[in-house]
DNA sequence: GAAATTTGTTTAACATGTTAAGTTATCCTG
DNA sequence: CAGGATAACTTAACATGTTAAACAAATTTC
């Protein structure tokens, strides 16, 4: 991909000449980045709006779902369970637990440790929202095709696990690379 | 270093007792737009280092790299391109405009509207970080398959255009729902 | 053709993503 | 048992996501 660029100057001309004369590289809309960004984009638009009407985004809607299953949990666990980095669900866990959405306590035997739980308050606002929400991914499963879904799903989980080997294999440049 | 838990600390239990005795819905952990999420972060943590030690964040990386197929592009159009809202992306070009990455000039023809083209000092940004980038793809295609990753690409894109579908069915309650 | 409406872009305000640094509590080693 | 290294968060700082509002230029209406 390092072919010789024809050395077309600075564009200082208004009109400029033709369109495609720079370095190719892949359909850039195509990437794989891409694709995932706007399958999940379009995905979300679907829910987004529900949710707001409740007055929540959709990492708070992460977060109390993820309540709703355990009866208890730290937070650095929440962290991993809703896909979220340690600063924005302190910062989340912060607001929820102002409006009461969440109960918070520190460990008896670390007191380093803070537990979290859900409140009543939140189980009523998760109760009030999930039924829409089930409609809207019942909704997206029929359209898809529930088996083109998981097999869509299962893609997906591969490739993350594959990913996640590469981690180990190429790390050596935290300095140099200009 | 290892696994080392609290020694007395309760674990959670997948099907534990006290765990399941609210609302059951989806496993939250395997929903589409998790998966999808996850999915996406796994692509993009093998492209962050790189892209961040040319100091360029993922969306200025777009930004330039849709810039590098065009002559010039008006920035409405160069927001569906890079799959960014206007706020981002006006945000964004000020800034590359600071760094002399990019030019900017208003159209002739409609003053409202905004012509944007990379500079040849972006130009060279970009020639700079592609051929790690293409390496790193080409990494990623190679491990997990070209034709899986077309394939996935397919489903992506079909999924996308399934929702875009649903948009029009269900446009009704802009008000009201609570 | 001036007012009303629409369009292209930016600004504002608040929430989250991301990395680095700060705090406090545990653990660990001499 | 004093430090030093770790671990679990939290703060800070800056960039982007997201929605609403502001603005100016173009288009439509009457």
């Amino acid at each position: 991909m390092a072919g010789k660029k024809s050395p077309n100057g600075p564009r200082l001309e208004p009109e400029g000449t033709t369109a495609a004369r720079r370095a190719p590289m892949r359909e850039f809309s195509r990437s794989l980045p891409m694709s995932l960004l706007r399958a999940r984009e379009a995905v979300m638009r679907q829910f987004r709006p529900s949710l707001r009407n409740h007055g929540l985004t959709e990492q708070q809607w992460r977060i109390l779902r993820a309540l709703t299953a355990v009866d208890t949990i730290e937070v650095t666990e929440l962290a991993r369970v809703a896909f979220l980095l340690g600063p924005s669900l302190s910062r989340i866990l912060r607001d929820l637990e102002a409006r009461d959405l969440i109960e918070r306590r520190t460990a008896k035997a670390d007191l380093r440790r803070g537990e979290v739980s859900i409140s009543s308050r939140g189980l009523k606002l998760i109760e009030a929202v999930a039924p829409t929400s089930e409609a809207i991914y019942a909704e997206i499963t029929s359209r898809y095709g529930a088996r083109k879904l998981a097999e869509l799903q299962d893609m997906l989980g591969e490739l993350e696990r594959g990913l996640a080997e590469m981690e180990v294999s190429g790390e050596a440049e935290t300095e140099a690379d200009e």
